[in-house]
DNA sequence: CGGGCTTTGTGAACGCGTGCACGAGTGCCT
DNA sequence: AGGCACTCGTGCACGCGTTCACAAAGCCCG
């Protein structure tokens, strides 16, 4: 029987509130704040109190009774369980639209995710400027990744080609993909998948219009929109 | 009829797979598959069968025992639940990086949500076209929400002028907001909010990374590793 | 027309996340 | 020093979501 085999996992609902704790923390900080209560982080961050306590507590119990948590100490605490230490860089695949807003975005540098490359399979691309990025051909995208030592990848093409995209991520190297393609990539189960799907969160608020009209009348007429993959 | 009674509720986590289900249908549509089971439905979106069955069991029982459900019906079904059978439209606060990107994107359009208006602040980019879009000021959104009907707002501004905008989203009538900004918006508790925050998204990954590395001394452990889908 | 095959729909068990409630520790004030 | 006010850390119960397992229901074929 294995005891304590598997590192200290953090709950998967914890791992998604700890940058958002970071970013708050972060802001305050600059605020010259250097203590702050659950009470307090909760209230900035739209969350239960008790749920910061517990989300806290697994990173250890940094907190001090009656006082409240040190900013920077927890600052860094969360930085280290998020792997924020140090720099990881990533590499973009797909210089269009979306692939040229991501380059031009500092946000990302800034914290800590530097913009290592942006490929693109379009020849008349390759070379111009975005962002203050170059974008270079696909082909290079191993060399990228390796001398870079990329892990994260993301992937900014068109939806026919976000598997081949993935496909040479993972090819190169990377271990996770950021996916903005809506399309459901298909990679081995070591790889780490995360999508963000912006016409799911747009039909999700739509759902929740519907259903607030629905209390009204009768059921809205029904014609069926077309049915189109794009 | 039957009595129809007052909707039935649908769990969240059924509605944000309800999307996913709705572009693989029409997919399979577009490539003339009339029919389609809950496990090459579950094969295709990459979850488990029996969850895609009870996802559509909320709608009601539409599939046919032994056979499957008809790809064109379920379509009409999900679209109906989702209240997709007539357009939102949205409207874009923030010309920016993002917002040029989101307006020139047609993906929205194409899905039922046509971009009703692009507003900012800066007077230099009103009047400008991006992505066959005109910048319009932020002063005539309360009109353009009013007159096009727009219950979705999109806020695409910088931090420290997100909670502005989503103020004069919902002093301008809007009901649903899709927040790109970093920062925890507050809104009368009426109001439906979704956040799509790209350095959480990459911290998240970056956990998994730092995690993997840590343990990667004896963890040749089995353990299953679904694809974490969101 | 009945038997075998397929697939749905769902009851039930399980596991995870949430939020409450409260004991335990800390600092401050008298 | 003792009391008081404050806040953390967490045990516990509850509810939601996931998954299994299987009866019900439909199709096909001989
Ligand atoms: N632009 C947006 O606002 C937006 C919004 C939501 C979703 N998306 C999604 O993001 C993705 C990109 O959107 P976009 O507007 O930037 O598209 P785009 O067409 O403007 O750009 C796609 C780029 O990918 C390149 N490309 C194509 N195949 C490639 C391959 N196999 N390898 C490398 N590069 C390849 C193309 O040359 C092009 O430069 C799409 O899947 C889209 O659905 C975009
Ligand atoms: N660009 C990206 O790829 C990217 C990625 C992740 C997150 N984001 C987030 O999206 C948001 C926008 O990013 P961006 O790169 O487009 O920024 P940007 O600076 O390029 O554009 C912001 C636009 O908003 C306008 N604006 C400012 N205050 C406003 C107000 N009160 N009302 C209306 N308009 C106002 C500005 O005039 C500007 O045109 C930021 O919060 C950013 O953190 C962007």
């Amino acid at each position: 029987m294995a005891p304590d085999r598997n590192r200290r996992r953090i709950p998967d609902a914890t791992v998604s509130r700890l940058p958002v704790y970071l970013r708050i923390l972060g802001e305050q900080h600059d605020l010259g704040v250097d203590s702050i209560s659950s009470d307090r982080l909760a209230e900035l961050g739209g969350v239960n109190a008790a749920k910061v306590r517990k989300d806290l507590s697994y990173l250890g119990s940094y907190g001090t009774r009656g006082v409240g948590y040190e900013v920077a100490y927890l600052i860094f605490q969360i930085q280290r369980e998020l792997g924020l230490t140090h720099d990881w860089p990533v590499v973009i695949v797909g210089a269009g639209n979306l692939g040229q807003a991501l380059s031009g975005y500092g946000g990302f540098g800034a914290r800590g995710f530097p913009v290592a490359g942006l490929v693109d399979v379009d020849a008349s691309k390759v070379g111009t400027l975005v962002g203050g990025v170059r974008v270079r051909s696909i082909d290079e995208l191993p060399q990228i990744v390796q001398s870079k030592r990329v892990s994260i990848g993301i992937v900014a093409t068109p939806t026919a080609s976000a598997q081949d995209a993935a496909d040479r991520l993972v090819a190169a190297g990377v271990t996770s993909i950021l996916n903005f393609a809506p399309t459901v990539l298909s990679v081995p189960p070591s790889i780490e998948v995360r999508k963000v799907d912006l016409a799911v969160e747009l039909q999700i608020l739509s759902y929740h219009e519907q259903r607030r009209i629905a209390g009204g009348a009768a059921t809205t007429a029904a014609r069926p929109r077309a049915v189109s993959a794009s």
